[in-house]
DNA sequence: GAAATACGATACGGGTCAGACTCGTAACGC
DNA sequence: GCGTTACGAGTCTGACCCGTATCGTATTTC
C-alpha cells in the first residue's frame, strides 16, 4: 500500500508501522523457509508475525495482495556496471543475475515460476523485478557496439537471453548439477563472446 | 509402483489396469488444466478418474508417491537428430526443449521448480528426465568437434547452458515478452556459434 | 476526558481435505 | 460355489484454513 503520508491526519490510534514490517517479514521468511505460495496462510503469517490476522485484513484485501506487496520489498539493488571493459561488466551483470542482497530471494524465486504463467498480476510484478535488469545489460552491449567491441549487427535481445537464460536455469533449477556455479558467469560472458564455431 | 509381473499371481480380483491409467491421466490433466501440485487433493483425482479414494490409496502411498509416478509418464520421447549438419541437429535439440508430445507438459513444468528445490525425490526425477536430453546435445556438440566444425577447445557443459538457458527461460518463464519463440531456437543456436565479438 | 481508531487475542460458521473405514458388487483361482 | 481381493461410492473424524466479529486494551486528536 502507497503510504498517503498527505492524508488529512486522521484521529484514534494510527496504525503501527511496526506491525507493517513484522507481517512483510514474517511473509518473506516463511516463502524462504520453503512454503509455498498457496501453502502460505494467513493465520500462519499472524502467528509468525506475532500480530492478529485483523491487523492483517485491515492492511490487504487477502493474500494476494499482500504477496504483491511483500514481494515488492525484495528486488533488491540493482548491480552498478564500472563502465570500463564491456566483458568485466557483462560479467558482473550475469553474476548478479538471481544473487539479490537479501538471501531469502534465491529461496523465493522458484516458487514465482508457477505463478507467473497463472495470474497476470504476478506475471507483471516479475516482469517490473526482471526489465531494469535487462536494461542495464541492454545499455552495456550497445555500448560494447559503440565502442566497435562488440559486432554491429548482432541482435541484442537474443544476446540478453543467452546470457542470462544459463544463469538463470542453474541457479534457480539446478539444471546441471556438475557445473561450477562460481565460475560460470565469466564462462558463459566468454563463450558469448568468442562463440563457439572453428575459424 | 513397478509391476513386477513375475509375482506368483495372487488370489482374488486382479487390479484394474483401466483404473491405474485413468488414475495417472486424471492426475496430469488436473495439473495441465492450472491446478498447482500442492492444491492437487486426492479427492479431485479419485472424482476425475471415476475412481474411489480407496483405488488410489491401495496403490500410492500418497499424493506424494503418485505425482513421482504420474511424471514419469510424461517423459515424452526424445527428438531425433538427423546427423547431417551440426548447425541443424542443434536447432532442433534447442527448439524441441519444453515442447514434448504431451501437450500437457508444458503447463506442468513449471509447477516443478519449486519441487526441484525442495524434495531430493523430485530432484531425481527432474534430473532423470533432462539427463538424456542433455546427453543428446553433448553427442552433438562433441561430433561438431570431431568433424571440425566446432573449436575443438569449447567448454561443452556451458556451451549446453548457454543454448538450453534462453530456450528454458523464454518457453517455462516467459522472461522477455517481447522475444519471439519461434524463431528462437535458429537464433540461439547462430548467436552462439558465432558469437558477438567483433574481429 | 471523550471520541475514534488501532492493537492482540480469540471465537465463529463455512469450507476443503487427508486417511481410514464401510457398504454392496464384481472378478478372479480353486 | 467359495474364499479372496478389487471395485466405486460413500461416511466419518480430525486437521487446517478463510474472513468476520467481538472482546478488553492502547494510543491518538480534539
Amino acid at each position: 500500500m502507497t503510504s498517503t503520508a498527505d492524508a488529512p491526519r486522521s484521529p484514534g490510534r494510527p496504525r503501527s508501522i511496526r506491525a507493517d514490517e513484522a507481517i512483510i517479514e514474517a511473509t518473506l521468511d516463511l516463502l524462504a523457509e520453503g512454503s509455498t505460495i498457496e501453502a502460505l496462510s494467513i493465520e500462519a503469517i499472524a502467528t509468525r508475525a506475532g500480530v492478529g490476522k485483523a491487523t492483517i485484513y485491515r492492511r490487504w484485501a487477502g493474500k494476494d495482495a499482500l504477496l504483491l506487496d511483500a514481494l515488492r520489498r525484495l528486488k533488491g539493488v540493482l548491480a552498478q556496471p564500472a563502465g570500463h571493459s564491456v566483458r568485466d561488466d557483462l560479467v558482473l551483470l550475469v553474476g548478479a543475475i538471481g544473487k539479490n542482497v537479501d538471501p531469502r530471494a534465491a529461496k523465493i524465486m522458484p516458487c514465482l515460476a508457477p505463478a507467473v504463467n497463472r495470474s497476470a498480476d504476478q506475471f507483471q510484478l516479475y516482469q517490473n523485478i526482471i526489465s531494469p535488469r535487462r536494461q542495464l545489460m541492454r545499455e552495456v552491449l550497445r555500448r560494447g557496439i559503440d565502442e566497435g567491441v562488440l559486432r554491429a549487427d548482432i541482435d541484442v535481445e537474443v544476446t540478453m537471453a543467452l546470457l542470462t537464460g544459463p544463469m538463470l536455469i542453474q541457479r534457480v533449477l539446478q539444471w546441471n548439477p556438475d557445473l561450477d556455479e562460481q565460475s560460470l558467469p565469466e564462462r558463459v560472458v566468454d563463450a558469448v563472446l568468442e562463440g563457439i564455431q572453428a575459424r
